[in-house]
DNA sequence: ATCACATAGATAGGGTTTCTATAGATAGGA
DNA sequence: TCCTATCTATAGAAACCCTATCTATGTGAT
């Protein structure tokens, strides 16, 4: 797929308008780039195991539909995270776009 | 520096404009991207080995102020993959951007 | 009732990318 | 002569992301 270190955003990103559970955020991140991203399982729980180990989201367990699911929650270090991720990739975006503008 | 992948799309599109070597490349993306990206040696020679040969640039000795260099040059199939490369960093980009304005 | 599919979660193992660190050589200026 | 900029290169490791595989439950169709 490859998702050129963009997961975690977008994971963070979507836990920022409230708390998920993985199988939704990924169908979330797919509808809304329009099929664009394909988001395995074997990609995003790893993703997210490794972002509530660094503590920029938490998880606990609920009942959906009768069954267990574990949610997903941003962390007030992971609201910080989220913004510097942004700036980071809107940086990145625009200083790849300045060196694929060059030498026209 | 975390390129996220895109290191080999500036350095196909600095070869597209001429025939040029490593630590010009380097120079030309750190200096278009304003300071955002440093390129350093242990990240673009690896990078160019593995452009060669994947056949997508190839490479010769020259000599620059009387020092032997090695110039690198696109080639057909360079061309092509950098169109597929720009389209595909375009893609993405607009992917991205569309699940981070989502939820609003 | 049972079969298929969507939902939900997880890990193993590997490949690619990128990093830091290190090495070596030459040209030009102080 | 020595220092800095130029120029190329590899080793080793960490980070990231992949495919493949596994388990389990709820729901709708037959």
């Amino acid at each position: 797929m490859n998702f050129r270190g963009s997961l975690p955003l977008m994971v963070l990103y979507v836990l920022s308008k409230g708390s998920n559970h993985g199988y939704r955020i990924a169908q979330h991140i797919e509808s809304e780039s329009d099929g664009f991203f394909n988001v395995k399982a074997g990609t995003l729980y790893p993703t997210l195991h490794s972002l509530e180990k660094q503590g920029v989201i938490d998880s606990y367990k609920d009942v959906e539909n009768g069954r267990e699911v574990r949610y997903y929650r941003l962390t007030s270090d992971g609201k910080k995270q989220l913004d510097t991720s942004l700036t980071e990739w809107d940086g990145h975006v625009s200083a790849v776009n300045r060196v694929l503008r060059s030498l026209k």
